[in-house]
DNA sequence: CCCGGTTGTGAGAGCGCTCTCACGAGCGGT
DNA sequence: ACCGCTCGTGAGAGCGCTCTCACAACCGGG
């Protein structure tokens, strides 16, 4: 025990555990005045007088007053907090440096909201009904969604139950109803296999993210219509699936190495495949940049940190965040003119592996 | 725009925007029996009739019934979440492995006990007064604290406003009043050092946490120990305060270095300031493991990654979130015969620095 | 046939707050 | 003196749920 002990506690208004907590009619009483005008100092509201400010004010400090906020809500039908879903396992959630980015952008507009957030990380399938129940049952006021796959239905069924939800990425179906924020996955897609056409590469092959995320499709998407705006044949040969993960970039380009040995680029649809991909790539004797060049996708902080430094398609993750909760606290408040899509631009980022 | 359109929504079972959520009254007129009962069946109360169950079940299923937990909470008190809260910036909370892993840990437990975790990371120090509000407000049962700085009083001021509170580490100030978990900070510090001294090292230094930090207190005072054990005197000048972060070990071993270039071991408090203080060694021309040993702290999943592998006390990082969320859940339930305060051991794992 | 005991159910009283509405006080213009 | 204002305030009705309590229905044992 190396610590100072403690100084006297500062602040021990209220001992006694399990006391009930102050409520609003305590206030009203001590300040002479009626529950109403209470609660329209405590809210901040116009109508008041000095006078009754101050004495409401007093009051409350002197018992510790603070408000019940299940009671507000109950009447209000608002949280003020909204959710952030993540439909990952904790493993890949907290090893991708997309989520966490996108979380951290996430909690930190929603703070400057005023608002807290809501993380939940969802593995199992039955946690859906759980989740569902909590976000309809009026906990949250929206939910932003992260990683959904395939067709799940997920966020129609909050949408329907009227809960306003936003999603990260363009949803493999429902698209047209669903609200989303995405970045330009094709038009990055495109840069990074455009630009691996044009120094003169001869085998350029994309390892991609798992096809049932539109992400996935969507850079895939891209790099095909590079290839095919150069003039050269889409070839399947040269595309291997991956999952956006570094195992999986790895055993991807393991699979793709043994078909075409003659490789001699690779599109990686995420910088942690990317980095599955360099692993494999000198795991094989080659040398990354000189042999095979590869370009990756996101700019998670890493990648510059690489050795040698990755190249990659830069995704604005901050402001993807950002964006995203705005979008849902704009849909909250009910503003007008929003729009159900929003696309932000990416960045080639030449470092040196290509 | 690569993604097939959608089929047909499944379940626009409640199409309209803001038309009233279905209360419970309406799920028992449907069943035609009375609140009192629905409300048990949907609670799965043992008190009712087969009958009564299967109705009761299915009205609330046609009308897509979902409780009001708002409304719950009132009346019960509870809300069935936890607070997890960072008192650091987004920067250094996102930076650090440690908080990350705790974040992973506590979000697993609280699912698994079918609770939903808040998160929320402070920076600057009047957030304080929303959090308490909020926390007091008993939108959650129950606060977990990480980073406690200094004398803060938030964790004081939160049980006296009866939100039970459980602390990462020990705090510095009301040590003896408050609940929390920690790892072996001194035997920790101790085990590094005493093997940096066996393995015949002559001049052994330190690269400390922030010292407002109990952990960053503990860990020096395990390297104190751990010298004077060995009967050598406690050379101030061999201490070199950092604050847990790369940036900071680096500082700190720069500075270090210049006093002192006859060190040949450093133990840094955390892996973070590890690897700023490897950094810094490399630039001073030194060789890592050879020319100075150097022990880090923690175990991030990083160290083992590093070049070469750095050898750390390991500090059960998972087993440090679920034990603190075990404890808070616990304490919200009011289970009796909880201590106050957890220790977890730590372990020297040996790889290449040292 | 009556009685204490169980079992399932419903009536009704809140939980602590917000919000609508009505009201009295104070004002200046006719 | 009257009217029509605005302005601050209080009374009271809920928000949707849980929980206590009383009660009716049914049980088997004396």
């Amino acid at each position: 025990m190396t610590c100072h002990t403690a100084p006297v506690n500062t602040a021990a208004r209220r001992p006694a555990r399990n006391r009930p907590a102050p409520t609003l009619e305590e206030v009203a009483a001590r300040a002479g005045v009626s529950r109403a005008t209470a609660s329209r100092v405590l809210r901040g509201d116009q109508k008041v007088s000095e006078r009754a400010r101050e004495v409401v004010l007093a009051a409350a400090q002197e018992i510790s007053y603070v408000p019940n906020l299940a009671a507000r809500t109950l009447v209000t039908g608002r949280s003020e907090s909204v959710a952030f879903l993540v439909e990952e396992s904790e493993e890949r959630m907290f090893a991708d440096p997309f989520f966490l980015g996108m979380l951290r952008s996430a909690q930190e507009a929603v703070a400057t909201a005023g608002q807290q957030l809501v993380f939940t990380v969802m593995n199992r399938p039955e946690d859906q009904e759980r989740f569902l129940a909590y976000a309809a049952g009026g906990h949250v006021d929206g939910v932003l969604l992260l990683s959904l796959h395939g067709r799940d239905q997920l966020p129609q069924r909050l949408e329907s139950l009227g809960v306003p939800t936003v999603l990260s990425g363009r949803p493999l179906s429902g698209g047209r109803r669903l609200w989303y924020v995405d970045a330009d996955n094709v038009g990055g897609g495109e840069l990074a296999t455009r630009h691996l056409l044009d120094s003169g590469r001869a085998h350029v092959a994309t390892v991609t993210g798992p096809l049932d995320m539109c992400a996935g499709q969507d850079r895939l998407a891209g790099y095909r219509a590079a290839v095919e705006a150069a003039g050269r044949p889409y070839d399947e040969g040269l595309v291997s699936v991956g999952d956006f993960t570094a195992a999986g970039g790895h055993a991807a380009t393991v699979r793709l190495l043994d078909e075409r040995p003659d490789v001699d680029a690779i599109f990686a649809a995420s910088d942690l495949a990317a980095f599955g991909v360099v692993r494999a790539l000198r795991e094989s004797g080659r040398s990354v940049g000189d042999d095979v060049a590869v370009i990756g996708f996101d700019d998670v902080p890493a990648a510059a940190d690489q050795q040698p430094p990755l190249s990659t398609v830069k995704q604005p993750i901050a402001a993807l965040g950002t964006a995203m909760t705005r979008l849902l606290l704009d849909r909250i408040e009910g503003r007008p003119g929003l729009t159900r899509r929003t696309i932000l631009p990416v960045e080639l980022v030449l470092r040196e592996t290509a």
